[in-house]
DNA sequence: GTCTATAAGAAGATAGAC
DNA sequence: GTCTATCTTCTTATAGAC
């Protein structure tokens, strides 16, 4: 199992000072909001006052900062979700406030959490399975949250879950400040949802 | 109100044969599939067996064939829609049909309405406010629809319809073949939010 | 209306000096 | 660890022959 820097925070920094991060962050604030086509190698140097050569020093290729940024993505979004969900008991609950920290991460901030929910694997096709592989382990916290919802029997799980994290994830493309709160949009989308399907 | 040309089809061929219909069905094709950034003049010419050269003659650039494929997709949209509402009285089977017939278009043959929900109007920042005015004129038979839903007081209509559109449009991330006929993706979906809002 | 040819620039990536 | 310099390829777009 090799290229297992970025999983979690490692102590062992690579050489003396540690130019990847801001490389990284440079690379997430880049790709959410130009897209990864959009990005150049260029860009994400001249960010942190690099030179395009220099960054090959870091990152062999630009696919393999998106993995990387990816990784960070997943971490970050799955230890927010996990913390919110941890506090509470009510599986709707759990839910609401799932919803609620994917999409604050989303919406405020967080370039990493843009960059796994609008970049689709497809845009770099030769890691393409190494992203989808990352999504779907994201994922799989609302494939739980809402297999413990009391459901009617007559609810598809996987059709709920995808709907509600597609609604989620477009928020980002009409959202504007002042409309309305990103936790009133959670709290609103579930409960669009509940009373219809709640065994 | 110049350029005109492509807001129905028009009688007033330009020229003597019309390649111009060809070489957007080509654009719309590689938009939909590579993304903006990710299709060429040279794959769009190639595809109509065309040399990026010729491609010129027909539009004086990228932009102005992106332009003309959205102008293309309202319309083709609009209209397939508009006819499915046609044929039905109740609010709530209108609001099905209305998803329905956008779900089909943008999971199966349509390359035209992929373009729209997919490529995002600030990817091609100096038409930006045409194609989002575009899609908004698209989405207003939405709006006209859900404020004819009786639906409870504390529901927000807006949210409701970025909910649902946003659900719909992320439908082909995920979709795929003899899992589930969109049809009933649609009807599932109004289905989950139909009992929570009815008035 | 399509071709050839090419301009002019930007892309990803590498080699080697410092 | 960063820079300079550069290779190679690809990009949008134009000019002019046919």
């Amino acid at each position: 199992m090799p290229n297992e820097k970025a999983n979690k925070p490692s102590k062992k920094v690579k050489r003396s000072h540690n130019r990847e991060q801001p490389l990284l962050d440079a690379a997430a604030k880049l790709f959410a909001h130009k897209g990864y086509k959009g990005t150049t190698m260029r860009d994400i140097g001249s960010e942190v006052g690099m030179l395009p050569g220099s960054v090959y020093y870091h990152f062999k290729s630009k696919q393999e900062i998106l993995l990387a940024v990816y990784k960070l993505a997943v971490y970050s979004l799955k230890t927010r979700v996990e913390e919110a969900i941890a506090e509470q008991e009510d599986p709707w609950r759990k839910l609401e406030v799932a919803t609620q920290a994917h999409l604050e991460a989303i919406i405020n901030k967080n370039d990493y959490a843009q960059v796994m929910t609008e970049i689709k694997p497809h845009k770099a096709p030769e890691i393409r399975s190494e992203l989808t592989a990352m999504r779907n382990s994201y994922e799989a916290i609302f494939v739980n949250l809402i297999n413990e919802l009391p459901l009617k029997r007559d609810i598809n799980n996987k059709l709920f879950r995808l709907m509600l994290l597609g609604a989620l994830n477009s928020v980002k493309t009409w959202f504007q400040l002042g409309d309305i709160a990103p936790e009133d949009i959670a709290c609103e989308f579930i409960r669009y949802l509940r009373e219809s399907s709640e065994a």
